[in-house]
DNA sequence: AATGAATGAGAGTTCATTCAT
DNA sequence: GATGAATGAACTCTCATTCAT
């Protein structure tokens, strides 16, 4: 009982810290973010910080880590369920509407990605970039999928038609980061697939 | 400042050093890069790095800038000039051919773009900023055109249609720079429109 | 503050802590001991220690305080009793002995000797010098008693022989404490005491 | 010649740090005195300070290196020149000597020969014992050649003569250090020696 | 009374920037 | 004009101390 007290307490310091972490990182970036910063935007005092993480670069991992977790548990579902077809869809709503919901990680996320700084991908990086590489390779598995099931072109290397895919869902995220996260974004799933599936070309 | 930034150009210290730091930024990250190895990979000293340039900040910010001109006088050509219906491609293939020759510059492109330091951004983010909006701007007007000549669907926003383009070149570029810059990139070009003209659907 | 000191000494607390001190800062320092460190070996909390302690520096001057006290305490009726001659042998002997039985109280004691940190003198340091001035006081009274009783020579003055008995014992505990503390120390006594008597000059 | 202008000037602050903190360290102790303290003292900034040694453990390591080497330079010469009688009374003169002139550093040295600090024992340890144990080697053979040469007993460990003088000469040190270096120190040298060799017993 | 999580001042260290040579 | 040693503000992290439970 006392150890879930202690346990129940120590994971809501942890989600509160990450909480603001997210918020903090994402809003002036890791190296501009002091460690008494995210302190006080977590309400709570430098050395408790460092009592639930030994590093602000361990804060940063575990930040990636939440996100990357709960990301993919979501996408697996729709990558593996339902008609072919759908799972496409059911891939690109799923990763908007988490990106949505997470606010602002998918920019850390992204940063992470692009980032070549040995520091922060040391704290986040693989780990970052494995989830990314596991969506990717959702997506690749429901079009191979759609591919088999005869709905998807065969003429064209998948690889392409993912970076295709996932290219059109990124550019949509970047630019609901840039506009500060206000509109709707995960409204766009159904079109961003449309596009994709039926080309830009009249007819 | 335009003058400025003019003497710049007329000094060699100045391209050696930009080229130094485009190196070195896009290698170790721009907070992990220190002025002093600037300077040592410029074979230059910390003094002349400040009668160049006054500030970390400003070195790079003009590294972006630099790499925005050339990239957008290229890409201007190829949005206005050629039948409609090419324009695209050859947006998409100069934008993959700049980014070949350039190396790295592209990494430090997007990291400013996807990133939110706001010393970073006050450094060159906007400069990257309103070149990545020329830049979607011209991609605008290629695939307006393309839509007024009949050849691109009407029925779909063009802002869409413009994230979908976009996006498929963005993924093939940091495809490109994960794999550290050694696969061939530019030759994607037509494949990439192919793709997003015809769509993924089988037909 | 007496007063306080007794209480300090009726409480089983207090010993508990002063032991696992005397352990710790014996093995570890009195700066890279924590009081962390100190609760655990103590077995109390951290809380506890404060209601004992006032600080960290108070635990060390409580320690230092009561090794001096039992040390001089024993020391006294030796210096005080039986025939002037044998009182030397009486003080080093029982010096050697306290030193023994008490571990390593005498590296600290020693540690507060030799420093000029004043963070640590004001803790200790004032008690312990006083100590070791008493120690040397009754070597004095001891040695003078013997030049008195014509068994010790009169021609050199009284601190010099001290300095040459203090010394030569001192360096015996140095020995016996780099051994870490596993040869006998005692038995030294009586060599000791018989070359500061009879010289090194052979005859 | 640059090189040399160099060289010189860098080791002109080395000395001169290094003299800062042998004052500093000795006055305040290893722990109390602060980087910035010692920059302050050195009359250069804490930039500086870095410039020439990589760690305030260094900085220490460094003092106890340069006193060993310069403590054990003059003892070398008298441990082993001269009568074996009188070497005995060059090595004890030659210590209060070097002790007098180099001010407190001895008193950092038995601090560290004392201590049991691991992070100063990393430091400067090591290094300070070797030069401890190497005087008390040098003591030891000039009082086995004595004993060779028939002025010194034979009935009695060399081990043990060798802890009695070296006690009766730390006593001296000890005293002139809590005197704070006032009095003259070498003086005294002929009279350790003297009761060293003829005892203390009346005659 | 006892606990130990929370606190926050202060430590060592780094590195963008300056300026005497 | 070029140099690079010197600067010191600002960082991350530690740990003696406090106080709600």
């Amino acid at each position: 009982m006392r150890q879930r007290i202690r346990s129940y307490a120590t994971s809501a310091y942890c989600e509160t810290i990450l909480d603001a972490a997210e918020r903090l990182f994402v809003e002036s970036g890791y190296h501009e973010a002091r460690m008494s910063d995210l302190a006080r935007a977590a309400g709570v005092s430098v050395g408790t910080l460092y009592k639930y993480f030994p590093s602000k670069e361990r804060v940063f991992g575990s930040l990636v880590l939440r996100g990357r977790d709960e990301f993919l548990a979501s996408m697996r579902r729709e990558a593996t369920e339902g008609l072919p077809e759908d799972r496409v869809l059911g891939v690109v709503r799923t990763a908007l509407d988490s990106v949505e919901r997470r606010g602002g990680l998918f920019a850390l996320y992204v940063q992470v990605g692009a980032l070549t700084e040995s520091d922060i991908r040391r704290a986040g990086g693989e780990e970052a970039e494995a989830g990314y590489l596991e969506y990717l390779d959702l997506l690749r598995h429901a079009l191979t999928d759609a591919v088999e099931a005869g709905v998807v072109r065969r003429d064209v290397p998948v690889d392409l038609l993912v970076g295709a895919i996932a290219g059109a869902v990124n550019i949509r995220i970047f630019a609901w980061v840039k506009s500060e996260r206000k509109e709707p974004l995960a409204a766009h799933a159904e079109k961003v697939v449309q596009v994709f599936l039926e080309g830009a070309r009249s007819r």
